[in-house]
DNA sequence: AACAGCGTCAACCGCATCCAC
DNA sequence: AGTGGATGCGGTTGACGCTGT
């Protein structure tokens, strides 16, 4: 007997969310944190399936969320932990906080795949044109990244160096020099999806200035920080202006979310540190990373062994190089492993 | 102007994994 | 150790918008 669904799927509503869902679920969140997703439907009378919120959250409503217009150096991570990690959306969303798996997993398969394609396959015509002249090529721009090591070792799930992924090193140098046309310009779809949001808090927030979501979006950030469960009680100071577009967008922001954010980055956190890919990875680059580290290394990875926290891993360390450093990667860094890097 | 084809992306589905009991 | 519920993840779908004819 197979499993039963995850929610009745009776009276259960599909398809795109309305702002009025959005705005009770952010409602609810704001008050209960993320987690519990099965209640969620039945505590705020929304027609959606756990998953559903869930989904909705994580991939739309959730603070911190970047949407559109891929960077450069977003793309050259994506191609690179796509190489290194293989479609694990949500281990490589992890190095990119204010992206989504479910963005990547758009962008790639959407953007990144084809221009890979026509790179490789601009590589194999020049291949076939020029052979020693690309062989210098691939050896130099590989050998760039990988060290001493070989190409499995950067790229442990690949067998195939044939793929056109495995040539990551190759194909971020070329992404970088070609450089993007870069990226569809579909932010605008959340824009006009929080401006509806935003007018219509307007009109709900006139007939029901008590409400929680009321409370929410006239408290001060810092009340929400030292009362992160709802802390109703002291609006003090902060005055019931309607809610404006940018105010909204600031709710939803990363900054003035903070009492949610210690479990809304449960998720984030979670790929961060203790999803299970991750922690593969980790240990295996670990391992890996402790056979050939220099006396630096050695001193990361012993440190982070006794503070208890997640290693730098040698994917980080490699990345950081890689990237020319971009500045998530070194904020998450910092997270990660609290001890000088020096 | 109407239509077809294509690209994009939000959302769904089903399986995997985690976790409490 | 086994079981079942909850949650996470990745593949896929379908609606929608854009572009070309």
């Amino acid at each position: 007997m197979g499993r039963p669904p995850c929610c009745e799927k009776v009276g259960i509503k599909k398809g795109p969310w309305t702002p009025e869902e959005d705005i009770i679920l952010v409602s609810y969140i704001q008050e209960h944190g993320p987690g519990n997703w099965r209640a969620v439907p039945a505590n705020t009378g929304l027609l959606r399936c756990s998953k559903s919120c869930r989904l909705r959250w994580t991939n739309y409503l959730r603070p911190g969320i970047k949407r559109g217009n891929f960077t450069p150096h977003e793309e050259g991570m994506i191609i690179h932990l796509q190489a290194l990690l293989g479609n694990k959306w949500a281990a490589i969303a992890s190095y990119l906080p204010q992206r989504t798996d479910n963005d990547i997993k758009n962008y790639w398969n959407t953007h990144l795949k084809k221009k890979l394609k026509k790179i490789q396959s601009a590589v194999d015509h020049h291949q076939q044109q020029q052979p020693q002249a690309q062989n210098n090529i691939l050896g130099s721009s590989i050998s760039d990244s990988t060290t001493s090591n070989s190409t499995h070792h950067q790229y442990p799930h690949r067998n195939n160096v044939n793929d056109i992924t495995s040539h990551a090193s190759t194909t971020t140098l070329s992404l970088r020099s070609i450089n993007q046309s870069s990226s569809s310009s579909s932010g605008g779809i959340y824009a006009s999806s929080t401006e509806n949001i935003s007018r219509l808090l307007e009109g709900w927030m006139r007939t029901s200035p008590k409400s929680t979501y009321a409370n929410l979006v006239t408290k001060p950030s810092h009340d929400r920080e030292e009362n992160p469960k709802g802390g109703q009680d002291q609006d003090e100071g902060c005055d019931h202006d309607l809610l404006s577009h940018e105010a909204f967008q600031s709710i939803l922001s990363f900054d003035n979310l903070n009492n949610v954010n210690a479990a809304s980055w449960d998720r984030s956190s979670t790929t961060n540190c203790d999803s299970s890919s991750i922690k593969q990875v980790s240990q295996t680059q670990c391992s890996t990373a402790a056979a050939i580290a220099n006396e630096k290394d050695k001193h990361i990875i012993r440190a982070c062994e006794s503070t208890n926290t997640p290693p730098l891993s040698f994917l980080e360390k490699w990345l950081l190089d890689e990237s020319a450093a971009g500045q998530v990667l070194e904020d998450r860094m910092m997270e990660l492993s609290p001890i000088s890097l020096v």
